[in-house]
DNA sequence: GATGAATGAGCATTCATTCAT
DNA sequence: AATGAATGAATGCTCATTCAT
């Protein structure tokens, strides 16, 4: 027999998708046979090449599809102008939200960019950075109008997604909290975050960014 | 030939733990083979099994291993006693200084719970809900003292602890800021994150945990 | 390259069932090693698992379905009526005959038992059962007629299985006799001992089964 | 430390056969492997090679030793003389007696000769001959005498050998019957077995042993 | 006589990948 | 678009054996 009746290649390349993603997430992608994902899928290993030319490149395609997911809405979301407490604001119920949204795809991201050949690795790296700058940017433009004060905004950058990001290892669907509920939430303290508060850090009087003499990659 | 002359078996054994610490940072545990680990020795692949019974149990025995270490070196770092704002400056230059000491440990114990058996799981899991909860101790006794302002505790051990530990995914010995400079600027950073800061957040005034509705696994 | 021109399925099969046969006759299941069968058959080692799940499965399919064979074998031979002796000769002939066809299979059902995991053992051994109790309703019937004379019909079975199975330690194609001579030799033998003699065995006289007191397994 | 309290060369001699025996006959040579024998007997790997060269020379040690035991019990049970019947009662209790005595040192003897290399399997094979011969004098004796009516001594050797062999692979200490019933039961058969009974074999002549035109290797 | 650390070859099994059908 | 049979390299692990201590 050459063809299961019913099947059909947009119908398998979808199905092949879902299941790569979750057995990624769930035991990464060195861990994960095409043996099992074609079983998952209910296809033979072999048909798996019809959809993409190695694991690897199964891989990438995975990853730059969600990262091109991934900046449409940002920037779809993002608020042109505004205060940089509003731009904040809607950065973080954006990325929030999408977290909770996709959190196999955005931890993937996170935890397999490891895997990537170095060409695969530079180009995701790459948007990347156009991720973390634009927040970096509202953070920047928030320090000049005095809005936020941050000893170094490329930390707080950092420091600001890892803490949003981390979401979505332990996020569960049905878990204590809304989707509003953790934007709310996130949102306060990145906000609190951002503002600093001068008076009381004796032990680490706030500093602009750049002032400090070691450095960081 | 039965022995090289001038091996030793502590040696050796260190010389694997490092070896492995590196290899699994850097490829991950799914992508590292022992053939590798035992070229990087400069033993033979059998050898390796004098040191431990199983790939698994390696793997376990350097993330158990660390997570005590961390512990131990949390208690005596710890303070006693002092205003929670005191206690959290000092919890999170700990944290800060563990992370750029040893990244690679630190690391593996977050990306690769995922390659623990079951039983291994559970008991590293155990482990990293007592320090956690350390903080969220700390956490709790601001929100008690009117110290910290924090809409849900919970949420801010798990954001502050994100965010701390992201140090790991990026730090390399020799950047542009130095262990003090990053202590400094993190503990800025949480310190005013656990303040919060109520009049301005008009679009989530802060709560008490514990507050709303939905729930968190 | 991924298949070899010519090759098919079902004639690797059973070239992989005739190597392995013969393979695991001479060397013994543990001794035998996959690489030496795929060698044999002329095929990779990860091939052979398109056959087998397992070198364990592998065994016991061969045990499995060489005692299938030879039951159905045996049912066809069979006499369903006439004299004890008549069915004792037509059993003793369809034995000889079948080890003489296939030693191979029919040494390995007895010799690589110990090889086969619990459940796989048990299903053979119950097999085997079943073939012994054909033997032992002949000896049963022929003691209750009166044309045999038997101490203990049990111990008759084994002996008398022992005995002519043995011939599959030593058979080889073109020995001295002929597949006809020893049917002749060997019936001879059989029914001279289950017909007994009991004038003159003054050592030990004749006794019905179950007529001594301790106990066999 | 060196040399563990109490342990003593003789008694380690003794340990390591009697694991060995009872390992190789229940696992088989192939699948023993030393560790398993060296942590029966409570020592490290290495310490083994204090009492044989390799694996193959214990096995060999282990045969050889036995069957040269076994030679000097028979020589010592046997009838120098008496009629045929009387010397074949004599073979047959001695042999059973000696099976059910030490069912695993025999069971190797057979199941073991084709684990054993070219050279060490000559010695044992010739060993064999021997015992063989002796039953075949028996027979051949009975048969000059008339006591024995047999249509190939050759065959019956083998016959009478395999049946009195089987003992071991059933055989267990404490069974249904006691060492003196098995030898009447078998010592029944045999004589049975060899007595013959020419009048009602009509479909095979008895014949004298070469009569027939094939051969046996 | 015994240990513990080592060797190097070998094991069964799995891997990603290929391609005639 | 899918299968089934194949490849060849790699995997984690075990083996018998050695020998300085």
């Amino acid at each position: 027999m050459a063809r299961i009746a019913g099947s059909s290649g947009p119908r398998t390349e979808e199905a092949i998708r879902r299941a790569g993603l979750s057995l990624i997430a769930t035991h990464g992608y060195a861990a994960m046979s095409l043996r099992q994902l074609a079983a998952e899928v209910g296809i033979q290993q072999g048909s798996l090449y019809n959809y993409f030319r190695n694991k690897q490149e199964f891989l990438f395609d995975l990853i730059r599809g969600h990262m091109l997911d991934l900046h449409a809405a940002l920037d779809a979301a993002l608020l042109p102008e505004g205060s940089a407490e509003e731009r904040l604001t809607r950065f973080t119920e954006f990325h929030v939200a999408y977290h909770v949204e996709r959190p196999q795809e955005v931890f993937i991201c996170y935890s397999e960019l490891r895997s990537l050949e170095p060409d695969n690795l530079a180009a995701v790296v790459a948007m990347r950075r156009d991720y973390e700058r634009k927040l970096g940017d509202i953070l920047d433009h928030g320090c000049a109008t005095g809005e936020f004060r941050l000893a170094d905004t490329r930390m707080a950058t950092l420091a600001i997604l890892a803490m949003l990001s981390g979401i979505c290892t332990w996020y569960k669907p049905n878990g204590r909290l809304s989707t509003t509920a953790l934007q709310e939430i996130f949102t306060g303290m990145v906000l609190a975050l951002a503002r600093g508060e001068e008076a009381a850090v004796a032990a680490a009087p706030p500093r602009r960014r750049g002032a400090l003499r070691a450095g960081v990659g």
